[in-house]
DNA sequence: TCATATTCATTTCAAATGAAATGATTGTCA
DNA sequence: TGACAATCATTTCATTTGAAATGAATATGA
């Protein structure tokens, strides 16, 4: 990791190079997968579920009668990545489907009584995780960074023409 | 957006449910979504460069003389899609590609001319990008966030065990 | 020196991904 | 009321992805 060569850019040009270690939709990329990676090491084999899944048990840890427009809306996950999730974790006995009978459209999610135990268990294990990495941290910090966080994600939101809602 | 039901977790259970809106693994991956998709809106169609190909070309202003390895080692993507996002370009005529002679496994990669040229402007618009971000939050907060960064990818490469390297 | 291990870049191949199409249901408004 | 638009979940299909295999070059060490 720590390479020998002076990193000073050397590049001049009129362009006058991007300081990519310190351009934060890099920075936040690299922290992204370094943490999901990580955690995700602690989950994937020992209980063959993958990141996508992860994200639908805890959200459905989150809220009762919720749909798969619900979590894909909010875990910023695509739609039909959202209904293979819930198709092994129903395959798998983790989480019933039931047809929503105000609308009918609507899928009824919710954990079985395995998923509930499945995803205490994981997110204990996330807890932990997060504990043992925010320690390094010093104390009001991580705080600090989800403020900046939604700051950050309301002035993007802000930015882009109010014609391409998505 | 704003939806009706109280948000109030319902869910008891011993769990405790981890709360997912302020779960570091979970945001970092949500703002790093959200701020490489509003990038890459700026750049993608307009000159026709995915977000892979970004990462070359920008990486490939901050330093020469510089290898595939180089680049996946760094930035944080696989070795193949560094590969094909090198071909690309190199197809494009953005990036020379040469056998560095010291050592003939590598490959010596560098900008061409108007490699140079489209990565001064990707980077202009990069720059400019952030600015308009950043300029939601208070002062030194972005310093402050790189800081923290830095801290939780250390914390990261201590706490896996030195034996999976990677 | 020679055999073996290691390091690179690339390619292969199976799996994951996501945009668009589909089918089913509900909303709109004339 | 009825035609048309909109919404939801799923499926389809072409593309992207990445782990492992490959081939070429260099390093190691006996």
């Amino acid at each position: 990791m720590s390479e020998s060569s002076s990193m000073k850019a050397q590049q001049a040009g009129e362009g006058a190079a991007l300081a990519l270690d310190a351009f934060l939709p890099y920075r936040a990329a690299r922290l992204a997968t370094a943490l999901s990676r990580a955690l995700a090491a602690q989950y994937e084999q020992r209980y063959d579920i993958s990141v996508a899944e992860w994200r639908v048990l805890v959200h459905l840890t989150q809220q009762t009668e919720i749909s798969v427009r619900d979590i894909f809306t909010r875990v910023d996950m695509d739609r039909a990545r959202v209904t293979r999730a819930v198709q092994r974790l129903a395959g798998r006995g983790y989480v019933s489907k039931l047809v929503n009978q105000n609308d009918r459209r609507l899928v009824k999610l919710a954990l079985t009584t395995s998923g509930t135990a499945l995803a205490s268990e994981l997110s204990a294990l996330a807890a932990g995780f997060e504990a043992e990495i925010m320690a390094a941290l010093p104390a009001g910090a991580r705080d600090e960074m989800l403020v900046q966080f939604d700051l950050i994600e309301a002035a993007i939101d802000a930015s882009r023409l109010p014609a391409d809602k998505k």
